[in-house]
DNA sequence: TTCGCATATGCGTCAATTCATATATCTAAT
DNA sequence: ATTAGATATATGAATTGACGCATATGCGAA
């Protein structure tokens, strides 16, 4: 179980933050996803990912070519009511908020299109 | 008004987490009390207890001969729900479970003692 | 097997953070 | 004004953390 100061660290980043705080409004997405939202170089994102996934803050799934993370199922209810707090505080600040705008308006993987 | 990611850096530290896990728990404590319950030296304490005041997470207050921190009363909304979620998963954990024993079978700095 | 796409990791560097120690400041009392 | 107690700040060493770049891995298709 992750102890509150590692938690914390972890969510003390501007980057992971951005990760999670999507996390909390769509269920899951892919790295390119994010990669193109947040407009970063996919090792830096693929790092930061791989720091929440370690924690097991957020769970990854492959499917077909993509690999998609969502919040980890099994998160503990304070650390699942900790991110939700922040995300009431977030979600209408920028960037938080033009990122929710641009995965909302981005086009899905390829092979996820009806 | 402090953002996201200013606030989750300020609790990114064991030592702030402590003092601010006792301070959900108290309401007010001297930088004495807190030395004696975190075991650790004045100027450590005093160092980590600037840093929460100055995002205006704590506020202090001079009373006699002492400076008692509290959370800070115009705290966001959205920062006490993240700081009471934390509470929630830390208040049975070490240390800090401790700590608030310590502070609760100590001696109140003299001048408050009736 | 080889290619191409999506994702992950290794490494060197730079910046930020923490700590211990020493010292300064502030207040109250003498 | 001096002293003592309580708290704050400065400094420098050591550690940690994030980044860019290059490269590796995993998988499906040809």
């Amino acid at each position: 179980m992750i102890s509150p100061e590692e938690f914390t660290k972890a969510l003390s980043d501007q980057t992971r933050l951005r990760i999670l705080m999507l996390l909390t409004q769509i269920e899951e997405l892919c790295v390119c996803q994010l990669t193109e939202a947040l407009e970063m170089t996919q090792p830096k994102i693929s790092r930061h990912l791989a720091i929440l996934r370690e924690k097991e803050i957020l769970l990854d799934k492959r499917q077909d070519q993509w690999i998609f993370y969502r919040l980890h199922p099994k998160l503990a209810d304070w650390c699942l009511q900790t991110i939700l707090a922040l995300a009431s505080g977030s979600i209408n600040l920028q960037p938080y908020k033009t990122d929710i705008n641009k995965i909302k308006t981005s086009n899905l993987p390829k092979s996820l299109c009806i």
